[in-house]
DNA sequence: TGGACGGCGCACGTTACTTCA
DNA sequence: GGTGAAGTAACGTGCGCCGTC
């Protein structure tokens, strides 16, 4: 006897599936219970989906059978509901206060023709139900483990077939986000739990984590981008702002040389004994320096009268500052 | 102790499929 | 209803990390 054990809440699809779920799905986080119960040997996760791919190409008699057989389907109260820390989850919403369909059906009584019709046309059902062996349960390391298997079980043997691919459930991609604005990795165990809750193989999982964190980067790369794009504009601007003003200065020294031939003195600041000293520029903008390094060139060089006018602070210049004048 | 090896997760690029205008 | 674009689930591959031998 198998039991196919499903936590979490149906995809906006499958919502139909559940007893009472008929209609608009709502945008209230629903989480049930849902259990299916058939009757027969094991059957294991590949064997599953190897039913799906034969159903839909609609070779698959033993499909039909046993959709024919329909599993009862269980939303289950449960008792002790676990809080989101005892799931490991502290993003997962709070059992406690979850609202959960009052409905109990019994385990031994089979479904209405509406439940069974509405069981049955789930596009999810035969993916997405989880398995658990109540024989030996599903321990941390075993769930792991199990996880491994099916996981690169499904691999191999989707490598011979089609691709699957089937779209998320708006409640089961908004409940991705919401874990993935709390972790955008997950651990094995994480990552498990939420398969179970969100009724998804813990591949799908894995999967949508690796392509939200794709589509971040991306969404991130783009950003960039556009910061960069404007940072380079406004360095553009202000490029343009200093040539513009450089040139000015240029002009105006051409255009007004009185300034550059008076014999003004010029406040000048040593940077090491933060003496201001004055000299004459007139000496300095012809003479060659005493120390026998290279004179600035002319542009370099702001005019004499903008000292202690345009610029604030003296500034020290060392052309204009000897060491024997100094001293 | 260091290297070989295997398992695993991740990033990245690509493909295949779905949805929508 | 056909079609192209956009979105995205799923896949293939390479790489790094870690545990084991």
């Amino acid at each position: 006897m198998e039991l196919g054990l499903s936590l979490g809440e149906p995809p906006a699809r499958a919502s139909e599936r559940f007893v009472g779920g008929g209609g608009r799905p709502s945008t209230r986080l629903k989480l049930g219970f849902c259990m299916e119960v058939g009757v027969g040997r094991e059957r294991t996760e590949e064997e599953e989906e190897e039913d799906m791919l034969r159903e839909r190409r609609g070779l698959n008699m033993e499909a039909k059978r046993r959709s024919a057989d329909p599993p009862v389907q269980l939303n289950l109260l449960p008792l002790a509901p676990l809080s989101r820390q005892e799931m490991g989850f502290p993003w997962a919403p709070d059992n406690r206060n979850l609202e959960v369909s009052t409905r109990v059906l019994d385990v031994n009584q089979a479904p209405s023709a509406d439940e069974t019709a509405a069981m049955s046309s789930s596009p999810n059902s035969a993916v997405s139900s989880f398995h658990v062996d109540f024989a030996g349960g599903v321990g941390a390391s075993a769930a792991a483990e199990q996880d491994r298997t099916s996981s690169r079980a499904s691999d191999e043997e989707d490598n011979g077939g089609s691709r699957k691919k089937l779209r998320l459930s708006k409640d089961q991609s908004a409940f991705l986000e919401e874990s993935f604005k709390e972790h955008n990795t997950l651990n094995p165990k994480q990552k498990l739990a939420l398969a179970k809750q969100l009724n998804l193989r813990p591949r799908q999982v894995e999967v949508w984590f690796q392509n939200r964190r794709a589509r971040t980067k991306l969404k991130q790369t783009e950003v960039d981008c556009e910061y960069l794009k404007r940072c380079c504009e406004t360095l553009r601007e202000e490029n343009r702002r200093l040539q513009k003003e450089l040139s000015d200065l240029r002009a105006l020294k051409t255009s007004q040389p009185f300034y550059m031939q008076l014999p003004a003195t010029t406040l000048s600041m040593c940077p090491s004994c933060e003496r201001v000293s004055s000299n004459s520029t007139s000496s300095a903008a012809t003479a060659g320096p005493a120390n026998g390094s290279n004179p600035p060139a002319a542009a370099d060089k702001p005019p004499s009268n903008f000292a202690g006018t345009l610029f604030p602070k003296p500034r020290f210049y060392p052309f204009a500052h000897q060491p024997s004048a100094a001293s």
